[in-house]
DNA sequence: CTGAAAGCGCTTACAG
DNA sequence: CTGAAAGCGCTTACAG
């Protein structure tokens, strides 16, 4: 390894020990926050280290603890805003408690997924996990969490484990707040674009949109229903589609802004106004919200807060803390000027 | 900590040793590819190692070697797909290598932000830092890693220190070949909205028009250049303030896709055509180019290989491996269908 | 080319 | 409430 020797040697447990006039173990019981210390020594030892400046080394408590004091991110998710939202809430709550975030890109699809995430966590002796969709539905990686006792946090659009474990982000909700939406505006006919068959949140949104419809006595037509892969061309494709049904409906929910963003761009080559002739619904109140015209409406869901919260309760498995009261947060309807009252009714 | 032990104990370099007969000395020796070391004995230990899935442990090797294996990528980038395509850059380069990511985000504003990263580096004992735009134009930030010996990697569009440290990206080459691409078309009268005066590759792309205007024997009108703010509503404001000059310009270079995207706004709502009012380049080649309409003419980062070029970088620097040839990459004008030739000339 | 001893900076398990 | 000994899994510095 490069680098020339520090002109000051670093402070370790042993030199704040003999400025304290304790043992190292003392000084170890102040940073571990045990409870069986005095007060007054508690206090002498904290200024000390707050005056010499020391930090204690992570790799040699990790060492000594036999866990690494290190917390992943294991991700496949594409949508790039989601991912670095997810990081910041998870910093938000990491920093300053001795944890650092490690970020692990993968692909559920490939052959090694399984093998490759065991031998990182085992080799890293991670202290848990944070696993946003998709790899946060697949079962075959919770038994491995549980076989190899690696603490994990799971973000879904429905709860899929222990309450301590999970974040659900009922997505039934916000898209059930949707249609209620589109509904009280008069629109009766409504297609849908849902994400794909094996997203988990494909389904709740699905569900949800059913489910507020039926709130206002409207039964959602199956035959106006069609599977997009989240992406925007997929969008531009089922649009297509659904624009060609008999009757054309008024008002589109699309499974997310990707999607509707697709869904604008049909439109506009069917020389369709929005939202004139068409309402659009997105979800996720990405960025792209605003850029489109008209602005987006769109269920917004926190994901900053999603991050944070699956942080909590990271730290709380591991810590042995108190568990987290929040299960869940709440998806929120952004209403903007991509949906109006159908043009019949005008 | 919680959770319960193993049930099968994890192989140490002391189990190898016994079972390779040799003594732990010689599995060091293997890990750490020492030349020394008979053939024969390196294969016969790396056979060991393979059957029974040995996995140095990181933090381990890190106590002694006053390093850890942790690279960290330092950010207060706002573009996700930015941050996300580096991210992974460097994974592809790092992963099998020994070395994790730690991702760090932080504000370039703050009071701490220095001594936050000083304790974050000292504390962690780093390998190295990846550094894009902004917090590579830092200087002060560099004199700090010099004096705590941590190796570093920047990323910016000009060079800014030694070869072994940078990354370049030649934002002028990529922003010159917009200009020619304009001036080819026939435009004249060119708009340019240029990112923050405190962003380096604002100027950088700044010039490159200029540069590339003048390879066409065309000068640019300092009258049409405003300084936004690399933001979509920054593009808009700029954007109004461009298309109310007299002459209006046939066409505007944005200092980014963001901004682009602004453009589009603005056009949009004075009734301009794109491109046959008005032709638009940006820069990036983020996923908005695709989603706006007509597809927007930008000049393609290749963030990824970037993100990868500054990892073999540093890991040169800390393996003290032979340093990297290539210093830079480059830019790349994809030409879409919001640019063409000016109305007057039709 | 290979090895025995000491140490990296902490915590655990056991005393008192 | 506090401490001395042993150990976590590696590497360094020194021998041979």
């Amino acid at each position: 390894m490069a680098g020339r020797d520090d002109e000051t040697r670093r402070m370790t447990i042993n030199d704040v020990a003999r400025l304290a006039n304790v043992s190292k173990k003392t000084i170890s019981r102040v940073i571990n926050n045990s409870p069986l210390l005095k007060q007054e020594t508690r206090e002498r030892v904290l200024k000390i280290i707050e005056e010499v400046g020391y930090q204690p080394d992570p790799q040699a408590r990790g060492l000594a603890f036999r866990r690494s004091f290190l917390i992943a991110l294991i991700y496949d998710n594409p949508n790039a805003q989601y991912v670095i939202d997810m990081q910041q809430g998870i910093i938000d709550v990491i920093r300053g408690s001795g944890f650092e975030l490690v970020v692990y890109p993968c692909h559920r699809r490939h052959p090694n997924f399984l093998s490759d995430i065991r031998k990182f966590v085992e080799r890293q002796r991670l202290a848990g996990v944070v696993l946003p969709p998709s790899v946060s539905e697949d079962e075959a990686l919770f038994k491995l969490f549980e076989a190899i006792s690696c603490p994990y946090a799971r973000i879904a659009s429905v709860s899929l484990d222990l309450p301590t474990r999970m974040v659900v982000t009922h997505d039934h909700k916000g898209a059930s707040e949707a249609a209620r939406h589109l509904a009280d505006l008069g629109h009766q006919v409504i297609g849908h674009i849902s994400g794909p068959n094996s997203f988990r949140s494909a389904h709740e949104r699905h569900r949800g949109l059913i489910q507020g419809l039926s709130d206002r006595g409207l039964t959602f037509d199956e035959r106006y229903h069609i599977e997009g892969g989240y992406t925007f061309e997929s969008g531009i494709i089922c649009a297509k589609h659904l624009l060609s049904l008999n009757p054309r409906p008024t008002a589109i929910f699309a499974g997310n802004d990707e999607m509707a963003a697709g869904v604008y761009r049909a439109a506009h080559e069917a020389g369709l106004d929005i939202p004139g002739d068409l309402s659009v619904v997105g979800f996720d109140d990405s960025p792209i919200v605003s850029k489109v015209w008209p602005p987006l409406t769109s269920v917004k869901l926190p994901i900053r807060d999603m991050g944070a919260l699956a942080a909590r309760k990271l730290l709380a498995q591991i810590t042995d803390a108190p568990p987290e009261q929040d299960i869940s947060v709440s998806p929120l309807l952004v209403v903007r000027q991509s949906t109006s009252i159908p043009a019949p009714l005008r």
